[in-house]
DNA sequence: ACCTTGCGAGAAAGCGGTTTCTCGCGGCAC
DNA sequence: GTGCCGCGAGAAACCGCTTTCTCGCAAGGT
């Protein structure tokens, strides 16, 4: 490898144009009002020097790194990879870079990833399903300004994107319902989850309004292995239809009732949930609810905006979810 | 928002404790030889002042961030989605954090963008698949310590990990061969992409063994629409089997001629090219070349390790890519 | 001719750490 | 009793940049 590189400092620059690095560090940043000429100086000896300013050092002396952090349970999950595509490409119109983290290893280190990065950064855009409430309403403080994703309701003073779990998961019950399903299965998601609670809940809100519908729940987890591994206990249920935890749960269920000579929606019938970009091509097509991950991913760069800048956090936003009816649910036999 | 956060600072740990801050710096990066009582005190008042060194201000002394970037063309790909998960998690483990960021918007700004990014932290993890070789050979210098991911060749003393696309397309094509295929259209990627480069010369390698076969050549894209809009044409190229630029390309393109009632494969036989998470549950499954995308992200971490601790960049390694037959390929008419 | 203004640009003090250099002090050898 | 050594810990320089403070100097007012 070549030797490190040593990077031209203010300082060279300042005593190759004959000036002092006050005035080189106020022509580079515009703030330079003197004659022209001596701007042109610094110009040309900035330009000869190839300099251009440690971000590192600025960074110290303006108290802004022009960075925000992007944490996530899993940065594997295509859900999560949308949010964090679009997230950055709004930030990088701003001038801003995103440093991300994930903490499918160590689950229980949500609250300390998020502390650690967010101390290299402006700012956190963070999704930490698994953390307590109680303990994420005392970290939003030493976080902010901080961008909660998936925690509605949490409040205390942090700007909040959310998806309408509860709402979505009854749209794909009544969807259920109204094929003709009597029997379902839930494959929930890692119990701690907050997202996962919130779909029991609108599970829970759905059978109180159909009394003549029977749900039974079995755990399942969040990837396509997941999904596949219960497959054999979702079709022991003897339910007609099993709603997925999410999309690639979905998948892999889809996959494992397959294997296990399962017919889908011939004789299961299955939805997901986030509608991730291979829904529509999955064989069957899956059903299922459809999340806005880029629109969220833009949204958290427009309050991150604002928040850096000083400005509210605004109100909580909840999307609602569209039901995407696709091949994965027919009526039952 | 709460005020913006005043963080303690080593000083006022340093008065809590009463000692002098290099003190406070010798104890917390343990190297602190003087009575274990000094040391005691001076961890007690850390711990009631909730201190933690500023990664600024350490980063600025010691010349590290223990940051390294990621740049990619589309962060949107499922396939740099898995080395970028895989390369974070490999850089957790030491403690690295990943900076990412993507050119789409701006395909000619690669240099830029890449220049940009690599002050802001110790090194960088490259994939510039439009920039010219004589570019980058000289960016190579400026960017070090750098892995370069998909610049077989490119070589100039930086580590390089790359798919040997050539080998694999080559594989694809014998394997379209082998099942009677004559007639062979390519939907090609960005005709300026490096790696779209190698695929047509792996194309004309393996036209040159086989005097049988006709192979026409279309523009495509990368991207999913990029596959349904080429449908047309190759349904008009009267070719039995194509090749698509990678995954992507192939699933817009099976369900693009899926809406112009043409089957696969039982018309037209079509293989992609990355073996992303979902070429298996399209429908049909699709038969592609099998890339290890996570292995690429942990072997960069590993070159990255060792180039930033001043190491060598190693030999140039060549991923073979596995041919995944599936379904999307069957025996012409 | 003298005192203000005002402008252009440098000196120096941070930002928050790390590290080299230095120094006081107690113990040991002579 | 004096000199030297070594140890523990502080002073100060430095990392590279920004910004306030300061100052010299030329112009303008009386």
């Amino acid at each position: 490898m070549a030797a490190r590189q040593r990077r031209t400092t203010i300082a060279e620059v300042a005593a190759h144009a004959g000036v002092s690095p006050a005035t080189v560090s106020r022509v580079m940043n515009g703030r330079f009002v003197g004659e022209e000429s001596v701007a042109e100086r610094v110009r040309a000896s900035a330009q000869t020097l190839d300099y251009s300013p440690s971000p590192l050092a600025r960074g110290l002396a303006l108290g802004t790194t022009r960075t925000v952090a992007f944490v996530v349970p899993d940065l594997a999950n295509p859900a999560f990879q949308a949010v964090l595509s679009s997230l950055s490409k709004s930030a990088a119109r701003s001038g801003y870079r995103v440093l991300v983290a994930d903490s499918v290893e160590t689950p229980s280190d949500e609250l300390a990833i998020a502390t650690e990065i967010r101390r290299r950064c402006d700012a956190i855009v963070l999704c930490a399903p698994r953390m307590p409430d109680a303990q994420l309403a005392e970290a939003i403080e030493n976080l902010a300004p901080i961008v909660l994703i998936n925690r509605p309701g949490t409040g205390h003073g942090a700007a909040m994107l959310s998806i309408d779990y509860h709402a979505g998961v009854h749209q794909l019950a009544e969807h259920l319902y109204a094929l003709g399903h009597r029997r379902l299965v839930y494959v929930a998601g890692p119990t701690t989850s907050a997202s996962d609670g919130y779909r029991r809940r609108g599970l829970k809100a759905f059978l109180a309004g159909h009394e003549d519908v029977t749900l039974e729940t079995l755990p399942g987890g969040v990837s396509v292995d997941d999904g596949r591994a219960v497959a054999e206990a979702v079709r022991g249920s003897g339910a007609t239809a099993a709603l997925a935890f999410n999309d690639l749960v979905a998948i892999g269920l889809i996959h494992g009732l397959g294997e296990l000579g399962v017919s889908v929606p011939g004789d299961v019938s299955v939805t997901g949930f986030d509608d991730i970009p291979y829904a529509r091509y999955n064989s069957p097509a899956l059903t299922t609810a459809s999340v806005p991950h880029e629109e969220l991913g833009v949204q958290a760069w427009d309050r991150m905006d604002t928040l850096v800048g000083g400005g509210e956090p605004g109100h909580s936003v909840l999307f609602q979810p569209r039901l995407e009816v696709r091949a994965s649910t027919a009526p039952p036999r």
